[in-house]
RNA sequence: GCCCCCAUCGUCUAGAGGCCUAGGACACCUCCCUUUCACGGAGGCGACAGGGGUUCGAAUCCCCUUGGGGGUACCA
């Protein structure tokens, strides 16, 4: 198997879906799985996109084997075929122009004909090449497509697939225009039979758009003398309007859904559960390693399927979640300390509270907030309010302003002070004050728990209140904000 | 225009002629848990595009229609 990106952009989530169905074909049945750098349009390759298509596999999980193949340094394989096609006379040279095959394409459209080559270099005269070179053209070296072939393979995914060599447009440009002494550089048709070919691979796993192109290189193939693989046509994954999902339909690329803050193991699921669905009884929450043990065409769907984010939000929540206090606070230690926090003698005032660095104190935030996380960035917002003093927003400002709040929160100072303020503070011993201080102002409960609510978090909303309280309390942080607010 | 492909809840899908009163997941709604939100638990809403065949019997097979998608480069 092989994975064939070309460094023209980022690692797209379509081409990442692909080699997903590649690596767990390939592991599935202990085979290989390569990489192969298609960089063969130098326009619009760059070295610093396949660096990102290479971490962005690594990230993902889908290890590769061996060396990656750069398609650019084969050309001089490239080259040998196209002249054993060109000396066997499968290939020949057209010395027509842009602006003749311009004119040719909308005659046709004109009389709403297929636009296609019509073949008129097929068979030159050596006299005719001679004046064409003497005339001071050039030449594209295309390869003979016999209109009645009938074309015929095996589709894993589709079944019997026919195609017609009328269908083809014409004989095809395997090199680009260069002098008629030369081989111009060659074309991906020929590029991807002739290194396919040379890398074994024995099973193209790709997207359904390529359908057409595999008429095509089944027939150099054939002129190449070479065994043809099995082929595998996947369906694509779509945007929310049902048509193929590229760059423009915005976030695309495995680095932005990485940066956004998704898991790779939650975006490999995803990703394979996007046209591939797992034997009953098997859920839809597995790894790569286990789709792997029980991965196979029979069970890939034929139809597109339109990429939904709430799946995957759902499936990432559920990843960060599976994994475990423990891991959970080894990502956000980072994302914190880029703030500032949980960091030594870096607290975001300037000062240091030793609570934030403790590493109990740590994982019951982290176990606090994990059952909220859909991102892991999410447990960088939600976690500010332990960190740093938060402003009040809107309704909790109308709650601290509310009738009873001023009590409830002075007979809750009190109480705590009552407690001691250093005094350690369990959760049984947090049901008592609170109850005293409810008691004491002669307000209701609800109306305490809201207002303290407010208080430390500065919103109506957030992680449970008993836990946040006793986090708070630890850090000395309880206190001070409820007073703020007397 | 031409060629090819596809078609089950809003979305992803199960279903390979009777196991289907069409199953699951996400989303949505209700309830429970919880003096908030979320997580979790229990329910609910919700689909075989249409029309012809074949068959004792069709979501499953065939044909047509409709709809959607892909391709049609001297890009990959």
């Amino acid at each position: 198997m092989r994975l064939a990106p070309s460094p023209t952009g980022t690692l797209h989530i379509g081409t990442a879906r692909t080699a997903v169905f590649n690596w767990l074909f390939a592991r599935h049945h202990g085979g290989q799985f390569l990489l192969r750098i298609e960089d063969t349009d130098k326009e619009r390759s760059r070295a610093d996109y396949t660096a990102n298509i290479l971490e962005g596999l690594q990230w993902l999980g889908l290890s590769w084997d061996g060396e990656p193949v750069i398609q650019s340094e084969r050309i001089g394989a490239h080259r040998a075929a196209i002249q054993q096609l060109l000396d066997s006379g499968h290939a020949y040279r057209c010395y027509a122009t842009e602006a003749e095959l311009t004119a040719m394409r909308e005659q046709q459209a004109a009389s709403k004909q297929a636009p296609r080559y019509d073949n008129r270099h097929r068979d030159l005269s050596p006299e005719q090449e001679q004046a064409f070179i003497a005339a001071g053209r050039e030449a594209v070296i295309r390869f003979r497509i016999d209109d009645s072939r009938s074309i015929t393979w095996t589709d894993l995914v589709r079944g019997d697939m026919r195609w017609s060599g009328s269908d083809l447009g014409g004989d095809m440009v395997i090199a680009r225009r260069a002098p008629a002494d030369q081989i111009g550089d060659p074309l991906y048709n020929l590029v991807v039979v002739v290194d396919d070919a040379a890398m074994a691979i024995s099973h193209v796993i790709r997207g359904e758009d390529h359908i057409a192109n595999t008429a095509k290189q089944l027939l150099l193939y054939e002129a190449l003398g070479a065994p043809a693989p099995v082929f595998a046509h996947t369906p694509l994954i779509l945007n929310q309007e049902g048509k193929k999902l590229s760059k423009r339909d915005g976030v695309t690329s495995i680095s932005d859904f990485r940066a956004m803050g998704y898991t790779a193991p939650a975006l490999a699921n995803y990703m394979t559960l996007l046209g591939w669905s797992p034997p009953e009884g098997m859920g839809e929450r597995f790894s790569l390693a286990e789709a792997a043990a029980v991965f196979g065409f029979e069970r890939v769907n034929r139809a597109g399927a339109r990429f939904d984010w709430d799946k995957l939000n759902w499936l990432n929540g559920q990843v960060l979640r599976e994994q475990g206090v423990g891991p959970l606070l080894q990502q956000l230690l980072p994302l914190w300390g880029a703030r500032g926090w949980a960091v030594p003698g870096a607290a975001a005032d300037g000062s240091t509270n030793p609570t934030h660095t403790d590493q109990a104190w740590q994982l019951q935030l982290v176990e606090l907030l994990a059952p909220s996380l859909t991102l892991l960035a999410d447990g960088v917002e939600q976690a500010r309010p332990f960190f740093e003093r938060p402003e009040p927003d809107q309704p909790a400002q109308q709650q601290l302003a509310s009738e009873g709040a001023r009590p409830a929160l002075a007979a809750l100072a009190t109480a705590l002070e009552g407690h001691g303020a250093d005094a350690p503070l369990d959760a049984d011993q947090a049901q008592a004050v609170l109850g005293d201080a409810a008691a004491s102002a002669g307000v209701k409960k609800g109306v305490l728990m809201k207002s303290l609510r407010a208080a430390l978090l500065g919103s109506l909303q957030g992680p449970d209140l008993l836990s946040t309280l006793l986090l708070l309390h630890r850090s000395g942080e309880a206190l001070p904000r409820i007073r703020c607010h007397l």
